[in-house]
DNA sequence: TTGACATGCAACCAAATGGTTGCATGATAG
DNA sequence: CTATCATGCAACCATTTGGTTGCATGTCAA
C-alpha cells in the first residue's frame, strides 16, 4: 500500500536526483526537456534518474502529446518521515542522553 | 557545522546499514562483534558499513580496550528531517493539490 | 610470556550505478 | 507527406559499491 522504503531511500541517495526533485518542487509539471535545461547532465542521464524516481513513486508522469509532464509526489517522503525517521525522532532525546552518559560516564570508572 | 547531507543520504541508502542503525536503536553501545551476531554478513562487511555510517556521523564510536563500542547519533537524521524533508512537508498539500488539479483538470480541456 | 580474542587493513572480485553515444519511435507543424 | 521536435531504447563504458579472503595489530587472561 505504501511506497517501497528501499527504493525511496536509494532514489534519494543521488544528488542529481535530489536536484531534480528540487526543480519539480520549485515548478511542478515540467517536461523532460525542461528538466534538462541548465543542467550539467545529458537528456539520457536525466531520463534514467526520472525512471528511478518514478519507480520510487517520488515522481509521477503524464503524457501530453509528444511531451511527458513530471510531477513531484511528496507522499513517499512524508511516509519516510513518519514511519522511519519519526521512529528515531521519538527516541532522539533518550538516545542522546544515553550516548552522553556512556561517553562521559566511563571517565568516572 | 552540520552533517554532510549527501553522506547521510548515501549511508541511509543501504538496507544493511539501516538494519545496523535499527540494531543500535534497539540497543545502543554495541561492539562490532555484537553487531555481527545473527546477521547475514561477514564481520568485514559490517566494518565497512560502520565506517560509512561513522563518516556520515550517524554512528559514533569509542574504544574500550580491544573492543569498539558503537552508538547511534540521531542528530543527522533529525537535520535531514528538519532541513530537507521539512521543506517538502511544508509544501505537501500545495503540491498535492496542484498535482491533482493538473492531472484531473486536463480532462476538462 | 603466550594463546585467544576483537578489531584493522589490504587486495581482490562481481555486480550495480551513473553516464555516454547512436538510433528508433511517435507527435506536431507546415 | 515530411521535416522537426520530444522522448524511448539499447549497447557500451568507467567508477563505485558491497562483499570476500588472508593476514596484521593490539589487548586481555592465564
Amino acid at each position: 500500500m505504501h511506497a517501497d522504503v528501499d527504493k525511496v531511500f536509494r532514489a534519494l541517495a543521488d544528488p542529481g536526483r535530489r536536484l531534480l526533485l528540487d526543480r519539480l518542487y520549485a515548478r511542478n509539471g515540467q517536461t523532460l526537456g525542461q528538466l534538462c535545461q541548465h543542467l550539467d547532465m545529458s537528456r539520457q542521464a536525466v531520463t534514467k534518474h526520472l525512471k528511478l524516481l518514478e519507480e520510487a513513486t517520488l515522481v509521477v508522469s503524464q503524457r501530453r502529446g509528444r511531451e511527458k509532464l513530471h510531477y513531484l509526489n511528496p507522499v513517499p517522503i512524508h511516509e519516510i518521515a513518519e514511519r522511519w525517521i519519526g521512529k528515531y525522532e521519538r527516541g532522539r532525546l533518550r538516545v542522546l542522553a544515553e550516548l552522553k552518559r556512556q561517553l562521559e560516564g566511563d571517565n568516572n570508572g
